[in-house]
DNA sequence: GCCAACGTTGGC
DNA sequence: GCCAACGTTGGC
């Protein structure tokens, strides 16, 4: 199984909300970034995420999703009335991809972002290195352990 | 709202 | 294929 960690930004789409979807799954619509795009379609069902909160008052790792559904073409792509439309892309020929994402749980307290980046554990994660903007990305099974360890201190 | 950092686009 | 310009992300 491989770890993974999906950003959404709270205002828009928020763990709480996707708890509070029927049969609490939903599709991870928007990627519009390559390298997002290859890691969703390196996913396979039953890889775990953290969900990340981010562009948020308290940004961090706030819960556990499941992939529930393996990469298909993101329909939002073709629909000239989504805010994602782009052109590119055709039913018949794709060029964006999703997945669908289950709700797991929340973590015990939302684990900040200041409080990552105090822990020498995860000093060569990618989601702290310099300038990243992946809204999707890898995480180890070390820096997965890790954060759960986080979110039952204090 | 600012701005650093990065990905993407497009002219050449 | 280079690289400047532009748009976007996301923390602060």
């Amino acid at each position: 199984m491989q770890y993974w960690l999906m950003k959404s930004e709270p205002d828009l789409f928020s763990i709480d909300d996707l708890k509070n979807r029927p049969k609490q799954t939903e599709h991870w619509d928007g990627v519009r970034n390559f390298q997002a795009r290859n890691f969703m379609r390196a996913m396979r069902a039953g890889d775990r995420a953290f969900f990340y909160h981010s562009s948020c008052a308290e940004p961090g790792v706030a819960g556990i999703i499941e992939i529930a559904r393996e990469a298909y073409p993101d329909f939002t792509s073709w629909d000239p009335k989504s805010p994602y439309y782009d052109a590119r892309s055709k039913p018949e020929k794709p060029y964006w991809y999703m997945v669908d994402v289950r709700f797991e749980r929340k973590l015990k307290r939302l684990v900040p972002l200041t409080e990552l980046r105090q822990n020498r554990a995860l000093k060569t994660m990618r989601l702290l290195a310099r300038g990243n903007r992946l809204s999707i990305m890898p995480v180890s099974a070390n820096e997965w352990k890790t954060i759960l360890e986080m979110a039952q201190a204090r």
